[in-house]
DNA sequence: TTAGACTCTATAGTTACTATAGAGTCAACT
DNA sequence: AGTTGACTCTATAGTAACTATAGAGTCTAA
């Protein structure tokens, strides 16, 4: 199959395909006389398998880590526990601290009460003169 | 002062300050015969209210907005309530779509014990073949 | 044969900075 | 006066993960 038709069956766009291609991720394939790119069912696995962990938010340095794992037999699995755990790591502290934000952003909204002129706005007037 | 100072001053690294310049975010300033940009304690103010702006995570873009509204008066500041609440909304998302990766990814770690090869590596196996 | 859909490469843009190179400025010390 | 060192200047490239564009080529169906 064509590009276009990956595109379509795997959810990712063209040119997503084609910088996945350039980054390393999939693996150069054959062509046509055209030069235009064929995949094989192999390579939409393979690239449902980068939407996966994408979707994961398994960064694409990450994801070529994964993938030279998954070829390189005899390893332990040790790294990919350990990558799986580092992000959830990651992710927790980026929640925490996201609550954190909207806490302080709750409380500047109770400064304003909408109508006033931006004279005495209360946003604006916390904004330059408060500290974080 | 000059540049170094307000760094230190503001806790804004030399470079960025350049930056919020050259993004219309802080005024032309004048300089010394040898071309060093010179600060008063007004710049300080405007440079301490930009960073406290980017620490709530509001965008330059909407910095400038916000900046535009502070120095016309008359306006209403119904528009900087508005921004707020919608970047209140936006972290909310974002903390509920964080939340729901970790749990994604808290069900992908428990199909992996570790010390296995990577050949039976239940994360590399549920990353090939489950649908998100 | 030609129109339309598709593909190709290469390049620039996105966000908010950070890092670097290469040159100039300035104050203090010898 | 010379020089060292800290600071500053501009311009440019790099970061992450794409997206968008230009301009050209390919293929297929009417």
């Amino acid at each position: 199959m064509k590009i276009g038709q990956l595109a379509d069956k795997s959810g990712s766009s063209v040119q997503t395909i084609r910088y996945y291609e350039k980054e390393g991720l999939l693996p150069a394939i054959s062509r046509t006389e055209g030069n235009f790119r064929v995949y094989d069912s192999n390579a939409l696995q393979q690239l449902l398998f980068i939407r996966q962990c994408r979707q994961l938010g398994i960064s694409i340095e990450e994801i070529r880590k994964l993938a030279e794992l998954k070829v390189s037999p005899g390893t332990g699995c040790d790294e990919v526990y350990r990558l799986v755990d580092d992000h959830i790591q990651t992710i927790s502290e980026r929640i925490r601290d996201l609550k954190q934000l909207k806490k302080e952003l709750g409380a500047l909204r109770k400064t304003c009460s909408t109508g006033r002129s931006v004279e005495n706005c209360g946003i604006l007037k916390s904004l330059s003169t408060d500290r974080a």
